[in-house]
This record gives C-alpha cells, structure tokens and sequence, in this order.
RNA sequence: GGAGGCUUAGCUCAGCAGGUUAGAGCGCAUGCUUCACACGCAUGAGGUCGCGCGUUCGAGUCGCGCAGUCUCCACCA
C-alpha cells in the first residue's frame, strides 16, 4: 500500500491526473451506434481572452453534464472552440498598435493589420485552452473548432448567401446605432441604455410668415442642425393653424415644412416636436411619411458636418457652442432638468449615436416564427422556465438585425459592387466580376459580419456543416446548452432561428441558465473596478476540486451568486476529508476485491440503505439539472454519514480485522468517488487509481444506479434509534464537562433489546461506555445514577456526583416542555376529523408515531424527574 | 410604461410534487493532542422563513395584494 500524505495536496495530483486522461482519449467521442449522443457545444470564449470566474461557472456546469452522461455510458461529447470576437480583439491590437508603435490601423492597410491580429490570436490563443485544461474541463480536444477557421467560415458564407437569395438578408438605409469610438454600426442587442441626467431645452423656430412661431423640446440642442422639419400631432387644436405652414430654423436659415403625425404625444413637452431624420429613429419613420429632408449632421467619428461654421466640432462641444449662440440670438426659452437613457456602447460605453447609415440587415419577422414555435411548444425548454418568458418576450418584438460591421477582424461580406451597373453581387467563392453585366469593375464590401453572426451557427458549423458529416448525423441537434442569462439576446435566439432556418431542426433541447457571479458585495466583477477574482489563482491555493466544488453548490440555476474565497477554503477542506477517509480506509484494507460480504451488521445495512437513498436522489437531481443540490447532499453523505458515523463505528471491526467492514467500507467508498466524481474529477480519480477497482479509470467507470436490494429501511430505522441514544449521551456528557478518558459502566433500558444489543459496541465507542448492560428493566437502584432518555431508550449512567441537581432538573423539565408540546400538537392533528380523513394516511400514520414517540419520551422524562427527587 | 428575480440563523445562501424537530458554509460559545483528518472531533447558542389577506385538514412552500431591493425590455422629443 502506498504511503498517502496527510494533506491532500491539489497540485501533485491535478496535472498529473489531467495527463492520464489525456493519455487515456477519455475526452475523445466516438460515434456509435450502441450508445446514444450527448452534446454539448461550449460557449465559445474570446480567443484571445483569459478564463474568469464567468466562465469557470459556465465550464464547470458543462463539465459536471458531460461527465454525469459520460459515465452513463452515453457517447459523450463536448466541443470545444473560441471566437474570434470581433470588436473586442481588434481594439485590442489597434491598442497596442497605437501604443507600441504609435500607428493606427489605416496606417498598416487592411492586409498588414489583419497579419497583426492573427499573430495576436496565434500568441494568446493557447491561454485560455491551457486554462480550462486547468479547471479539468474534459472537452474533445480532437474537435476544437474556431469562429473563423475553415470550415466555420464556409458556414458563414452558405448561411449569408442562402438568406440572401431567400430576401432573408438586405442593404439599406436605416437608423442603426453608432459607435464613435469603436467607429462601427452596432445591433439592437449591442446597446446598453444608461440613465442618466440631463436637459430639456426649450427652443424659439419662427414661422416663415412672420405670424408667430413654435416651441420645440429637445434632448439634443446639436441635432437641430439637421432638422428638416417640425411635427405636431394632429389632434392638437393648438396648433391646427399652423400645420403645412413653415418655419425658420435658427442658426442655420433653413425654411422647413410643419407636420402633423400621430407619433407626436401632446402630453410631452410643448407637443411640437423638431423633426431630425438621420439621427432619431422616430424622426427617421416621420421623415418617410412626409417626405422631409434627410441631412446627416455628424460623423462617424461623433463630429459636426453639414453644420457650416459648427463643423469639425465635437457632437457634446457643439451643443455647448450652438446653445450659447440659441440664447444669445434670443431662440432659447427655458431649460428643465430631464433624465433621460442615453444608449452606451456595450463594448466601450461610449454614447452611441444614432444615424441614418447603409448596412447590412437579417430580416427577422420570417426567421422568428418558427424560433418563437419552438419555445412556445416545448421543443426547446428553458432552465429556469421563466427565462423561456424573457426570450419570447423579446424574440415577439424583435426587429431586423444589423449585421454589417465598419471592422476588418472578422468574416468579410461576400458582396461585390459593380462600378459600371451598380449590381450587387452576392456569392459563395469570391467573385472577379459582375454576375449581371460581366463588368471586372467590381469592388468588394468592406465590411464584415457581427461576430454573433457566426456565433449563431455553432451547434451546426461545428459539426460540419454545411458538409452532411456522419458527425452532424450522429450529434446534432445537441442536448444542454449551458449559458449566462446575459447573453440570451446576443446567442441563444440567434443559434434558435439559425438551426430552425439552416438545419429545420432546434440546436439543442435543453437551455440551462445560469447566473452572474458577483464580488462579495454583490457588485458585477469588472477589470475596471478591480474586483474580479482570477479563477487560476484560486485554483492555485485551493484546487480546481475546491473551486469547482464552491461554483456549484451554495446557488440555484439562473441566479446570481457572490463569490467567497472562504468558501473554496470550506470546500478544500472537504476535499481533504475525503482525501483522510480515503486514506484510513486504505490503511486497513486487506481485501482485493471490491464486493459485499455475505452477512451485513446493522451499521453496514444502514449506511449501504442510505447510499442507495443518495443515489436515487442524485440522479434525480441530476435529470432536474439540480447540480448544487445533488453536489450538497453528496458532500453531506460524505461527511457526516460515511465520516462522523460509519467510519467510527466500524473502527473496532477493523482494529479486529474483521474483512466484511473492510468490503463495506470500500464498497461505499468506491461509490461515493463515482458520484461525486463529475463535480470533483481530480481527487476523486486519484483515490480511484489507489484503491482495488475495476474499470480503467474513473473517468469512464459507471454512475451508481439506485439498487433495491440494499435499501433496508426497517435497519436504517433502527440503527437511527442507537445513533439518538448515542447523541442523548454525548449531549448529556458534554453539558457535564464529562472527560473522554471517564468511560462509566452503563445500564439501556428498552422495549427494543435487540435493536439495542446489536449496538452496544456503538455505545462503547461514541457514547464512551465503559461497558453496556442492555436490558427491558430498570435498575433496581437508580440512586446516583444520570439518567438520560430518548423515546426509545432509557439509559442509566453512575455519575450522579459530576451532576448539578438544579441544572439537571431544570434541563429535564424544560425538554419535559417541550415534549408535552409536541404531544399537544399532534393530539390536536389527530382529533381534528377533516385532518384525519382527508391527510394521506402515511401522513397520518406519521403523526400517530409522533404522537407515541413524544408520549414515551415524556413518561421517560416524568419518571427521571421523580428518580432526581 | 411593461416583465421578472430576490427578501429564510450574525454574514452568504440552499430548501418547497404543500405534510418529520426549517438546513449548509463561514462566524460564535464550550470541551477535546479519541491511533484518517486541528483543512479535525464532539456539544451548543442563534430563525414569528419581509408584511397582509386568501386557498387547504395542513402554507417559507400555492394564489392575490403591499413594502423594500435588484435586473431585463421598451422608451416621449
């Protein structure tokens, strides 16, 4: 047997173990038509990224699945794979571009930038492979795909073309939303609205014929550069004169139309309102309707244009200029304080401009049918349901997706226009002319898509798709997709329409949410506030085990949890408890064999009918996506059933080498490493090499299935009697400051002996007795004698002279209270005839126990009481 | 303006197909160098399960209302 230290050390094992698995293509699915598929497809990270506790929850989850399944003989598979995240990493090499050499991306030209980021995505990629390594992740590594390689690109240009020729996919002229700092359209998704304080001006526009004037409202005083036009709504007898008339905009001169539409809310401000069609959406449908002006008055870069002398100006160091001329010119009426969303950036949170811009767009009122049947019919089920309710809910509304980016990291549109007829031409290899005239005059657009456009086709792309791979075949549509609630919008309704689309079948079946982890104070981690806690550090100090362990259980799915650091203490401390079990029960084993002994004792009956209860309920837990709970009461199990109780008890089997505690011990043992083994893969595989085992490895070892022939309920009852008595005299012990090494002779009365007699070597060892004399009298001479009951068992012990009468008397009469109580209680249950005879009579028959449980227990405390004096 | 979450022990959270004595971790108190483990063992203190009404024989658990708090969606300039 080996040597075992004391303390389980993480970092002797963890990557030691991770390399016998790899050396093992544990990690490796095969298609096989014996087995059935189960897929998951992780979320992919920003290759260029590092592992955070986000994903530590995300992964682990995963992990914890593709185990559970893996062990359930299925064939497992969990595809790994990163994205090329667009924005994000080109900001970052544009970064660092500008800092380490002071260029700017222009400055390289498209190709030498690109060759850039490639070599940026070739630095740092392996980082986050390496780090879910770390965490034990056992994805197929054979299979790792990402967003831009081969075969995904080729997904993304069929799907971009097939949407295209179905009219699914169109240019045109629309309000989308801007990003002067990243300097790129961005989707609906992509922008966080802030609230945050500000004006309403009111501002002087005189009517052209000199009659009087209007009085608009505005958020936005350096948008009137643009107006084309003043709206008021139609029912608004204010202004019913006016409309069709014209007014003078300040500032700039420009004579411009009175409108009257609906959209206008007489209630706001002072019911008219100036018409900006390039950089307000609803000014943008208004101008439409009648027909105004379209003028764009600010950049790409948040600057003036169009704006005369105000040109070039910052869009926020305009509004001060322009206000300061309205009010000197006499045109500014009145400022009110106003709160207001300002829509941010979600990658920057630069305020996002609202412009009148050509782009790219999904139109998704077709695509969101069958997305939205899906879910609504069950096809697809969200974990938490409620989270079904947010996508409907937002799948119901949605408008069309803008999907063209002003970037060059990414996959670029495969449109060609014709300088001499201005044809578009869409298609699948790249074109070198123009598919309607033939003209070579062809230039290529030179945007590229939405990162969350090649997102969307994961389930599939890495599959093989568009190919008709056997893979596809055999493990698409996948099982569990396992993600943050945050990035519903962006992903999971993406991948839904795509697969329906592209595939005319769901992605997966399962959606499985979970939350944010937040800092101790409950705050969202951030880079910026300095707050986030480096899952690689923790798994440094504790173990991946611990942490893993700490991610899982202490919330409930789709929550949000704050992380402890003392939790993965807590959890690297059970860890090292099972570590010191195992070791103990190595220490003695003899047998070489893992299988039952013939003839089972009380204690083995029980603890085996427990482990069968566990199982059952963890499996259960387990269909329910019920991680935490199921991880609690395997840690519970652990601890104190297999631990606090039956080790201990069995101590004096094993000090006489008795074999059949021995068989028990790793009979259980053996269990409890396979079903904790998805939640802590490491330490558990460890122990499993070191102990007699049958499978090759813990990894691909069977998951416990609930076995009837070792659930004894009527044992595990009784031992629970003698483990009651054992407690009633610790308790009572303990209260007296009774020292260990004080072992006195005691005498069980009860009406079960043999329940009792079985267990007297119990009472020897836990309730420290010198000896147990088991018996259905009472002592004939109970003087000096401590008498401590339960409702099974009266038990007498000669130490009267460590007892305080007093305190003795008082503990007696108040637990006396208390018992008379419950009696109470479940008399008046009992006499209540509705109760009787509607409650199920299992329920009933519960309180009739109780009832003569807390009737015994009473007479045993009655009786103590008088024997006290 | 809509939708949803949360409110249970000092702290952070589980729990609920409605039915034992409402649990855990950490913290706290007392006692233990008991031959697996002090990253431990034993014992204990600590809860009117946010408030109100209702359904039920029976409600932290289901329904409605209220309060506090957080989040998401939409957005009227």
């Amino acid at each position: 047997m080996r040597e075992l230290p004391k303390q389980y050390d993480p970092k002797q094992v963890e990557g030691k173990i991770y390399q016998q698995w790899l050396d093992g293509n544990y990690f490796h699915a095969e298609r096989d038509p014996e087995k059935k598929p189960f897929t998951i497809v992780i979320p992919p990270p920003n290759v260029t990224g590092q592992l955070h506790l986000g994903h530590a929850v995300d992964e682990t989850i995963q992990d914890v699945l593709i185990r559970y399944k893996r062990m359930k003989g299925y064939a497992a598979l969990w595809v790994p794979g990163y994205d090329h995240a667009g924005i994000a990493t080109q900001i970052k090499v544009e970064e660092n571009l500008r800092v380490n050499e002071g260029l700017t991306r222009f400055d390289l030209g498209r190709e030498k930038f690109l060759d850039r980021v490639w070599d940026w995505k070739n630095k740092y990629g392996d980082r986050i492979v390496t780090q879910l390594k770390t965490l034990g992740s056992s994805c197929d590594w054979e299979r790792q795909r990402f967003t831009m390689d081969e075969g995904c690109s080729k997904a993304v240009r069929e799907v971009f073309c097939s949407l295209y020729e179905k009219g699914l996919i169109y240019k045109g002229k629309r309000i989308i939303n801007w990003c002067p700092h990243c300097t790129t359209a961005l989707s609906d998704a992509e922008v966080e609205y802030e609230e945050k304080p500000g004006r309403l001006w009111h501002l002087r526009y005189p009517l052209a014929d000199g009659s009087g004037e209007v009085v608009v409202a505005t958020t936005r005083p350096e948008t009137m550069l643009g107006d084309t036009g003043v709206a008021v709504n139609p029912e608004d007898s204010r202004y019913k004169d006016i409309v069709g008339k014209t007014c003078i905009l300040p500032l700039v001169g420009r004579e411009i139309p009175i409108v009257a539409d609906e959209y206008v809310d007489m209630e706001f401000g002072t019911g008219c309102v100036k018409m900006t069609p390039c950089h307000d959406p609803n000014d943008f449908e208004v101008g439409l309707r009648h027909d105004l002006e379209q003028i764009l008055v600010i950049d790409d870069n948040g600057r003036i244009i169009n704006g005369g002398k105000y040109d070039g100006l910052d869009r926020y160091e305009a509004r001060k200029v322009i206000l300061k001329d309205l009010d000197d010119q006499g045109y500014l009426v009145k400022v009110e304080e106003h709160v207001h969303n300002v829509g941010t950036c979600y990658r920057c949170h630069s305020d996002v401009e609202p412009l009148a811009s050509d782009q790219w767009f999904v139109k998704m009122e077709p695509l969101a049918k069958e997305a939205i049947r899906v879910v609504e019919d069950g096809t697809i089920r969200f974990v938490p349901d409620r989270f079904a309710k947010t996508y409907l809910n937002w799948m119901h509304n949605v408008r069309d997706w803008c999907i063209s980016r002003q970037l060059w990291w990414g996959h670029q549109i495969p449109a060609w226009y014709c300088a001499d007829c201005g044809h578009v031409t869409v298609s699948r290899t790249d074109a070198c002319r123009c598919e309607k005239c033939g003209s070579e005059h062809i230039t290529r657009d030179p945007d590229v898509l939405d990162t969350w456009f090649s997102s969307a086709l994961w389930p599939f792309s890495t599959l093989g798709w568009p190919e008709k791979t056997p893979d596809l075949e055999y493990f698409y549509p996948t099982d569990v997709l396992v993600t943050g609630y945050d990035i519903i919008f962006f992903w999971v309704a993406r991948m839904i329409f795509s697969g329906m689309e592209h595939m005319k079948k769901e992605p997966f079946k399962t959606v499985l949410i979970h939350g944010l982890i937040r800092d101790p104070h409950g705050k969202k981690m951030s880079k910026s506030a300095g707050n986030g806690v480096d899952p690689i550090e923790m798994i440094d100090k504790y173990g991946a085990d611990a942490l893993r362990f700490n991610l899982i259980t202490g919330n409930s799915p789709g929550n949000d949890m704050r992380f402890y650091e003392e939790r993965c203490e807590a959890m690297r401390n059970f860890a090292n408890k099972l570590w010191n079990a195992a070791r103990y029960v190595m220490m003695n084993l003899t047998v070489e064999k893992n299988a039952l002994p013939a003839e089972l004792k009380l204690e083995d009956k029980w603890i085996l009918s427990k482990l069968q209860s566990l199982i059952a309920e963890v499996n259960e837990n387990f269909d329910k996506y019920e991680l935490g709970l199921a991880a609690t009461k395997i840690y519970d199990f652990i601890w104190d059933s297999f631990c606090d109780w039956y080790i201990e008890i069995t101590k004096p089997r094993l000090r006489e080498g008795d074999q059949s505690a021995q068989q028990v011990l790793l009979y259980v043992l053996t269990d409890i490493l396979r079903l904790l083994h998805p939640f802590m893969p490491f330490i558990t595989e460890e122990i499993y090499g070191a102990i007699p085992h049958e499978a090759q490895a813990l990894i691909i070892d069977r998951y416990p299935e609930f076995d009837e022939a070792l659930a004894f309920a009527k044992e595990e009852a009784d031992f629970e009697s003698v483990m009651e008595a054992v407690k009633a005299v610790r308790s009572r012990r303990a209260e007296m400051n009774v020292p260990p090494s004080k072992r006195p002779h005691i005498t069980l009365v009860t009406e079960k002996p043999d329940v009792f007699r079985a267990g007297t070597v119990y009472m020897a060892n836990l309730a420290y007795a010198g000896g147990v004399n088991v018996t259905g009298e009472a002592p004939a001479d109970t003087a000096g004698m401590v008498n401590v009951v339960t409702g099974d068992a009266k038990i007498y012990m000669p130490m009267a002279e460590l007892v305080d009468l007093d305190k003795e008397r008082a503990r007696i009469e108040k637990e006396l209270e208390k018992a008379k109580k419950d009696i109470g209680n479940q008399q008046k249950k009992l006499a209540n005839e509705s109760f009787v005879s509607r409650a199920p009579e299992r329920v009933v028959a519960a309180e009739r126990d109780k009832l003569a449980k807390a009737r015994a227990l009473a007479a045993n405390l009655e009786e103590s009481l008088k024997n006290l004096g």
